[in-house]
DNA sequence: ACGGATCCATCATTGGATCCAG
DNA sequence: CTGGATCCAATGATGGATCCGT
């Protein structure tokens, strides 16, 4: 117990099995008692709270969120992502994945790119979100990395939209745009603005964005884990 | 040319191949056209033409609508469902089945019921509505009969539902039930009556109802024979 | 009441907007 | 400006209601 070290704080695990450890352990658990444990004020439920879950989270789980410029478990190559779920365990929205740089789009490649990098294995865990508005507690964590059949459709989501933002097209592109991932607003309010190219290559100043993952993909990574199937026969 | 008959009467189809033959011969025409031709007045878009459309093309097929008790084309065994689809060849509704007998859904069986019959041969005729308002046209007809996984859908469905119906459950019924067919009202108005039995074998009074096809299962009846296949990943 | 269907208010989905801390 | 996400108004889907002619 160091001087200005919190006497919660959690080390950082030392390896994928322990951090996986970790995160199954708190199944069940209320954000307010891990809060608790781990010496931080509990988030509270809806607004001013968006954020705090994850970094909740993170901390639980020994990655400092928030005192550094070393988020998640860089070490061991692993991306945390704190999902919310109903009570039967559907995922209830997309997830953040990356901000895209839209001014150089035309040299972006799916193999370097930031987010082939960051989904290349992420620990999710669901945060159950019960309907009659009791607690949030934690689900049960998942460890994945995407299958070949997964990853080429993100690959192929990937590589349609930085082409067509790469060819000057990027007024064009919607969320409406790709199987898994998809392209959003990434920004404080509509009117940030950042440099990307027009069809002519003139400069244009645009909304920020980021690459999404659909909820319906998260949904087939968590499914594929449940214990109980539902049997959709559809 | 007889007194009496309309110089434009089709005669009934002698067999399925001339049925089907004449089917696909109306693709592209618009309704007007074809009411022309045959000699009825245009059947208005929107209100007041629930219906027409139906008769429209039963009469241009040789099936003589509305002038006796015997509809479509009984002699061949086939049946004749109009279904409006948008300009990509999307199914847009749900079909009208039949309607069903509340009284004695506990001695109904699947393979001597109505909607079994019903649905062994079906000529689907799409009608394209065209989302800028312009005139609907036909498309391309399509000759189904239910495969054994169709049809082993069709019968799960029907036990399930008649199986509630039969031990009084009609009231716990909606359209949520059955994965291609469900249970509607069918009726002028919600408060016309029908007679059923409760859960303790009194007589109730309900609306009365039918079976329909939900717009997903004739999508895919029609997308296993379109041209071009929109090649959808998900 | 039956047989031909479509209409439309309500619910579910989701694309685009936004919130917070460092 | 970044990384952590959720919010919510507008669009889409569909369950229940309805329309017409015989």
């Amino acid at each position: 117990m160091r001087a200005g070290a919190s006497v919660f704080e959690v080390p950082p695990p030392r390896d994928e099995r322990e951090l996986l450890s970790r995160a199954l352990a708190l199944e069940g658990r209320t954000l307010e008692v891990i809060a608790a444990e781990v010496g931080v004020p509990a988030p509270g439920s809806g607004l001013r709270a968006k954020g705090k879950v994850g970094e909740l989270i993170e901390r639980a789980l020994g990655a400092r969120a928030g005192t550094a410029s070393v988020p998640d478990f860089t070490h061991l190559g692993i991306e945390l992502k704190t999902i919310p779920v109903d009570d039967a365990g559907n995922v209830q929205e997309s997830t953040f994945v990356c901000r895209v740089s839209l001014h150089d789009a035309d040299r972006a490649e799916w193999d370097t790119s930031a987010a082939r990098a960051k989904l290349a294995c992420v620990l999710w865990v669901p945060i159950v979100v019960p309907r009659d508005g009791s607690d949030r507690r934690v689900g049960r964590a998942v460890l994945w990395r995407p299958s070949a059949e997964e990853e080429a459709v993100l690959r192929s989501d990937f590589e349609e939209i930085m082409g067509t933002i790469g060819i000057g097209g990027i007024e064009g592109v919607t969320a409406r745009a790709g199987q898994a991932l998809q392209l959003r607003p990434k920004a404080d309010s509509g009117r940030a603005r950042t440099l990307a190219f027009g069809a002519e290559g003139e400069r244009i100043a645009t909304v920020p964005r980021g690459f999404y993952l659909r909820t319906r993909f998260t949904a087939r990574i968590l499914e594929s884990t449940r214990v109980t199937s539902p049997t959709p026969i559809e």
